[in-house]
DNA sequence: TTGACACCTGCAACTAAGTTGCATTACACT
DNA sequence: AGTGTAATGCAACTTAGTTGCAGGTGTCAA
């Protein structure tokens, strides 16, 4: 766990950007989560330790995480936040409990390879990226 | 095309509802574009040959029909906008061209059935709904 | 055709999420 | 320790959507 916060902070000096106080901060937030995260989550988990930061640092934060490829975006449907999640990590999808909210990683069997080669031959349309997310209940929710 | 117009409209009156001058229009709307809408897209629609429509109107219409189930809610990867389609055709995603920003509707060959049977039996997590956007170069931007 | 009532509409003011400009602070390197 | 640039904080702003309330309009019954 704790290499893996290495690893990232070394990724972002290694590339000439500096280590603040907030950088680490937020990047530990992510790791110790583990789940998509809103600007708002992020501010409220800072918070206790850390009163004076500003909601505006950590858009800016946010931004530059996503920049360089260590955290990346994704909203859920229904939702109006953006949310960001560590990138790196195995591909994923999401289940959404409509009841409690929690979020799940879930990772499917067969992906969308062959629908995407498909939709290529059918439409010429080249996919570079797609995301999915399922609406739901939970095993404690149904 | 007409005869969808009819569909839908004598299932507002139908129900009880009112078949108001905006109520209309906007399905109008939906019937002629085909493709997902924002608020503001509905809005700059109507505003041509109806000066005066308000947005709070085109929001309360809009969550009108989608309470009814006529239209539902869909949101784009990285777009911040709710959008709106057409309930009631067939089960579809969507192709989003991230260069000249113009969506495709797809049908897939494999649904996701087994997938969301998967899920079930090794997660307990029992999927209502899903959404899939594929993300992409159309073939036109290639 | 008219009247009545509930639904619908418009306006203004508000909220939430995110962004921008600018002055100040603090990393990291010498 | 000093310096330059990246990072930060504050305030003001923007965008998308929402709420309260007063007034208007579609529909149904008489």
């Amino acid at each position: 766990m704790d290499t893996e916060l290495d690893r990232i902070l070394s990724e972002i000096t290694g590339r000439g950007f500096r280590l603040t106080r907030v950088r680490r901060a937020v990047v530990e937030v992510f790791l110790q989560r583990g789940l998509p995260l809103s600007a708002a989550d992020v501010i409220a988990a800072l918070r206790p330790g850390n009163s004076s930061i500003n909601k505006t640092t950590i858009y800016r934060e946010l931004a530059f995480l996503e920049e360089r490829g260590i955290i990346k975006e994704i909203r859920f449907l229904h939702e109006r936040v953006k949310r960001y999640e560590l990138a790196g990590g195995e591909h994923h999808h999401h289940l959404i409990c409509v009841k409690c909210r929690k979020v799940e990683d879930i990772v499917l069997e067969g992906d969308l390879e062959e629908e995407e080669q498909r939709i290529l031959e059918s439409t010429g349309f080249r996919v570079l990226n797609h995301s999915l997310e399922f609406v739901g209940l939970c095993q404690g929710c149904r």
